[in-house]
RNA sequence: GGCCCCGUGGUCAAGCGGUUAAGACACCACCCUUUCACGGUGGUAUCAUGGGUUCGAUUCCCGUCGGGGUCACCA
């Protein structure tokens, strides 16, 4: 049989020889241990936990060592294509500080070994496919898929392993004859590699995360050109990464199965391979077992999640990368001040085990990041994030600046050390400010009954005045206190709680959640101040 | 089920043949305090399991168990 004729006609087209395909993606002109990285997402749109993770590590390895993380559209299934998903994707990572050196859609870029869509390489996919087929190292399957699933039901009854390989791989031994028979008839094929491999052999890898492991060798005669002339990912992932000079591969650990394929692609190829690091996906716990987060039950999954929470950018990168890299919280807690990418990433710090995303730990990074800003830059994250995702409500609390500020100072705390940490997500601190806007809900229960209540809110009311300074305005509710037969001092009340009703900290509940309907809040006397003398009485008489 | 990966407190984890088995989150107690918070001090709690190897195993080897991933003309 005439091979190269086969393929020839199999993929039919003009080609330029294969070697030129080499000169036109030379390898790069780098520093010294420079890394090329890479984000090659599918553009469906939906982009993850997950897909940050992994692009926090593929920018970090990228940039510390001078080299280039790019991104590539893998865009090989039309039926996943979402309209926009580029931009979509571009937009989430620019949120979280992640920069492309070139790739699709990144303005400014030499993009020299684009084009970065898979489905404008169609060209070189195809003129390798049909090497390869030239050399008999692949071949056309006209089988359909009911014969394939037949094979597959076949297989699982027999308790074979499934697949197309060997035996099974009834398109492998094909004559010419019937090639040309079926060629003719006009029926529908693919492309599979011819698998050389054996199952019983071991290949000893080192894989950057995991250590050193060992992968069976493939004998899937796995597919490579799909019936529409386009790419699987595996064929389009050996010849992207060999031609735009990849030179280590973090992906997700559900690609480690297919490793063999890649391996034997490169192989079958002639490519040297970039050096692989496959991570651990997140997990969080259902019931009592844990499992991978899933698009469909977990909204925390999705970054829209944490935009529309309000979630500081900061904090969840800081968050990814106590996960990614074991030491960088202890660094970080040395250096709180230095700028996140001082501190040396390492592949081979990144975690052998599947980490459970703990939302707590992610809000505690988030108070503390937050509690660093100051009432301005506060100001600004509340009001970019109420734009976006506010209520109407929310969106009104910005229009008087001077009045918004007073409140985040109050809420935040001026001095460095004694900073408060309320705020947790932009959404979460808009609920919190809420009754220095309109009238208070009462969220938290009083501590004492109603007739002590009313008494304490009408002897308070007697006696307050807004232009009393805050220790004039306690010693009025120490007052208050004593009057009633609370401890003014809680020194008093500590050595004989018997003696009193009370101290003087249950006075002060009962007036601020008359005033502001919790009992956790800021300083009383300054909410009074903000709130003005009206309001606060207003409100001291409401809840009377 | 086959193959592969993983297994230190509730969670993230340090450890890499000899340690009082770090640290962070969460939790609890106390101190500070007009509440809450912040801050401070202290505390509860971990080497999945059974065999080896070794003077000695959390650490090395094997089995068991448990968890995860994957078995497409999807990526």
């Amino acid at each position: 049989m005439d091979l190269k004729k086969l393929a020839e006609r199999l993929i039919p087209g003009e080609y330029r020889p294969l070697s030129e395909y080499e000169a036109m993606y030379p390898p790069r002109d780098l520093p010294k241990g420079a890394q090329v990285t890479r984000l090659a997402p599918s553009p469906t749109g939906f982009i993850h936990l997950g897909n940050l993770f992994v692009a926090i590590a593929n920018e970090r390895v990228a940039h510390q060592s001078n080299g280039v993380l790019y991104l590539r559209i893998e865009d090989t299934d039309e039926k996943r294509k979402v309209e926009g998903a580029v931009e979509a994707v571009k937009n989430a990572l620019r949120y979280f500080d992640i920069r492309f050196d070139e790739g699709a859609e990144i303005e400014g870029a030499e993009n020299a070994y684009g084009p970065y869509y898979q489905r404008q390489r169609a060209e070189i996919y195809r003129a390798f496919a049909r090497d390869l087929v030239g050399r008999g190292l692949a071949y056309p399957c006209f089988c359909t898929e009911e014969e394939l699933s037949a094979l597959r039901e076949k297989q699982t009854a027999e308790k074979k392993i499934t697949g197309y390989y060997g035996e099974y791989a009834v398109c492998r031994n094909l004559t010419e004859e019937q090639i040309c028979a079926n060629l003719d008839a006009g029926k529908p094929y693919v492309i599979r590699l011819r698998s050389q491999g054996d199952p019983e052999r071991k290949i000893a890898f080192h894989d950057e995360i995991k250590g050193d492991i060992t992968v069976t060798e493939n004998d899937q005669d796995v597919v490579i050109l799909k019936s529409d002339g386009i790419p699987t990912y595996h064929f389009a992932h050996a010849i992207d990464d060999h031609f735009m000079r990849t030179t280590l591969v973090i992906r997700g650990e559900e690609w480690l199965a297919s490793l063999p394929i890649h391996i034997e692609l490169f192989d079958v190829l002639g490519f040297r391979r970039p050096a692989y690091g496959h991570n651990c996906s997140l997990q969080k716990m259902d019931g009592d077992t844990r499992r991978k987060l899933s698009k469909r039950k977990d909204p925390e999954l999705s970054l829209e999640f944490y935009r529309k929470e309000g979630y500081f950018a900061r904090a969840v990168k800081v968050y990814m990368m106590t996960l990614l890299n074991s030491n960088f919280e202890e660094w970080y807690l040395k250096f709180p001040d230095k700028d996140l990418e001082e501190f040396r990433f390492s592949v081979g710090k990144m975690g052998k085990s599947g980490a459970l995303f703990d939302l707590a730990k992610l809000n505690d990074i988030s108070k503390n990041e937050l509690a660093r800003l100051s009432a301005e830059e506060m100001f600004e994250f509340l009001r970019a994030w109420a734009e976006e995702y506010g209520t109407e409500e929310q969106k009104g609390y910005f229009a008087d600046r001077e009045y918004m500020l007073r409140v985040l100072n109050l809420c935040m705390g001026t001095s460095g050390k004694k900073r408060r940490k309320d705020f947790v997500t932009a959404k979460q601190a808009a609920e919190l400010i809420s009754y220095f806007f309109r009238a208070p809900v009462r969220e938290d229960e009083y501590r004492v009954d109603g007739k002590t209540k009313g008494d304490i809110l009408r002897a308070f009311g007697r006696t307050y005045d807004y232009a009393d300074d805050a220790q004039v305005w306690f010693a009025k509710v120490k007052n208050v206190a004593a009057e009633l037969g609370f401890a003014a001092e809680m020194k008093d009340y500590k050595q004989n709680p018997e003696a009193y009703k009370g101290s003087v900290s249950d006075v002060a509940e009962v007036l601020r959640i008359a005033v502001t309907g919790k009992a956790n809040t800021p300083d009383l006397w300054t909410i009074m101040q903000i709130l003005g003398e009206k309001r606060t009485r207003e409100r001291l008489c409401a809840a009377e």
